[in-house]
DNA sequence: CGCATTCTCCAAACCGCTTTGGATGCGGGA
DNA sequence: TCCCGCATCCAAAGCGGTTTGGAGAATGCG
């Protein structure tokens, strides 16, 4: 059923049923009422294509999923990013399409994406530092907004992004606190934006009290659990190990925690643990007391509150680019306690 | 950059270039060359909507992410799914949409989506027992393909599926085998296909054996972590506790594994666990040796033969439903060993 | 050389919707 | 009574492609 037909089968032009439906005042409103109620008994909705062809606009938004073609992993927090971001745009009546593509071609894809009029716009994922997806997007005119920041980005752009220094200073000051001295960082790769910004709060944070920060208790990987464990281990190993450790995400912090059940060690008396929780729904920190002493954010909320933002920013276009940082709190749970007087083991 | 604009910049008209770039055989050699080049010049890309508008195409794919409105849990196999099934669209130019609703308004999306002629077709995913879904797809003629099979169903339809009853009755025997009596199953959601069968295949082997499966030991619930850890703690404290565990995804496994550990039990001497393992991309089940004993199947190759088989559906519409059912491989790790003497602790 | 093919290319219709620019009929003010 | 404005509706021109039905030139054949 197209709405030639509607209109024919209600005796009417199709230009007064289109303006009937999308509500224009040109209309009487005995006749609209007729229009939506034949509508709904035909089960009739406009064609997609044909109506964003007439307006020129997609009302779709695109995601991608960049699969780095050495380790090829899907970021595990992109599920419950996507469902949130998925939210907004149900209820804006927006499709999202999606592309997983390796990154070599993803400045391509992003071409295309704009070029065939597939989407309206974009949402950036996993920044890197001086993100090479930011400069083209902006040259493209194809309207963005990161989910995170890329340090080192020239053109200014829109945001959504929680405070990663922060929030890994103040975790590693709560260790530092507690007495902690040898606190091990346990983060994703290097060149990832959110990465560099936790080093650094971590870094801080011990330079102020005077402590060097040790290569060997700084390990850079993909937010796997197998990575979390091997970090660990390597650590423990150590002549001096770690009494503590600062995580990026729950994933590893799980693979951390077997390490440490291997080495007879106990989470929050012999070795203390924060993990960035980005409350994952099928992995949550714990029903009432939190498993992990945590920084906590929710990245579903954060794929709600990116979605919001680029609807906005593509209904005005002109507008200064905007940005929100949010604070991740900091939940203590019981993975931390003081620091051991002789070290663990 | 449009047909138009292309081909008056090359003197020809909209039907030679679109015919040039389409590969039809009524335009010279040297034409199509120069028509190439200078699209490749300008960057053109044909427009998606105009071109799926003229076809009748839509070039792209469904994916509804249900989110049942009591446990809004994405499901975390999903985005490896989504991965692989990325992977065969990008290679065959098909686009992915996606969309994220509460199983309330499931119905009205399909319907939506194939009303508005967003897609080609549509993935089904995580089916239930006589689950609606297939009926309606049926009924309103959207070609589908079911990443799993639903008990109950009468209309035919495609699906691939792995061999959920038989890789469980195997892992169920492979226990029996070592000794094991009081087996546990830790199950997804009783409604879902998968946890049905997986059910009927542990209890059928139980049955085999003259075991009478006891409804303490048979827990159903989401595949989170959380699920595990209460689950297994809840049956670990029974009078008669089991002495083995089987499991339906490696996230509640590793809150299982959180459990033992905190009663002190040793996996593999104390009791014993094997799980299903999706080969989830951030959840590798060890590096070299297996940590689980795990019956095993990549849902991402999952992915990308679903949506082969979809694609082939497409173009080929009249054909009889297909499907493919996989046998998951049984791995055997360092989880399982033995039953202890006179059970555990 | 004349005629039928074959090669190339083009004009125009169409896909299903929106939107511009009227057309028509009615009531009200001068 | 006449004209104007308003309310209501419609015809037709796009949006950017594909595809049908030729047209004209080059080629093949007798």
């Amino acid at each position: 059923m197209n709405l030639k037909e509607l209109a024919a089968s209600l005796g009417l032009s199709p230009t007064t049923v289109s303006r009937a439906l999308n509500g224009y005042p040109e209309v009487r409103e005995e006749t609209r009422l007729r229009v939506i109620e034949a509508a709904r008994r035909h089960n009739y909705r406009p064609n997609t294509r044909a109506k964003s062809l007439a307006t020129g606009r997609a009302m779709a938004i695109g995601h991608v999923i960049p699969l780095s073609s050495r380790h090829e992993m899907v970021n595990p927090i992109f599920a419950d990013f996507i469902a949130g971001a998925g939210e907004t745009y149900a209820q804006a009546g927006y499709d999202m399409v999606l592309s997983v593509v390796s990154d070599a071609e993803e400045a391509r894809i992003y071409r295309d994406l704009h070029a065939r009029g597939t989407v309206d716009g974009i949402i950036v994922h996993a920044p890197r530092a001086e993100d090479p997806r930011i400069p083209l997007l902006a040259e493209i005119g194809l309207p963005f907004v990161v989910h995170g920041r890329a340090t080192g980005a020239s053109t200014p752009y829109s945001w959504l992004d929680i405070n990663n220094r922060r929030s890994f200073r103040r975790a590693t000051d709560f260790l530092l606190d507690l007495g902690h001295r040898r606190i091990a960082l346990v983060n994703g790769l290097e060149w990832m934006d959110y990465a560099i910004r936790r080093r650094s709060g971590y870094v801080e944070a011990l330079r102020a009290r005077g402590i060097a920060p040790d290569p060997k208790l700084m390990h850079a990987g993909e937010m796997t659990e197998g990575q979390g464990y091997s970090a660990a281990r390597a650590m423990l190993a150590l002549p001096d190990p770690p009494t503590a450790f600062l995580v990026s995400s729950m994933i590893p912090a799980i693979g951390l925690r077997r390490a440490l059940w291997e080495g007879d060690l106990v989470m929050g008396r012999d070795v203390s643990v924060i993990t960035h929780d980005d409350e994952l729904s099928y992995l949550r920190n714990g029903e009432e007391v939190p498993i992990f002493t945590a920084t906590r954010s929710s990245v579903r909320e954060a794929g709600r509150e990116a979605a919001q933002m680029l609807l906005e920013i593509i209904a005005a276009p002109a507008c200064a680019p905007r940005s929100i940082l949010w604070e991740a709190e900091l939940m203590v749970g019981e993975s931390t306690g003081p620091a051991p007087r002789k070290g663990p083991a």
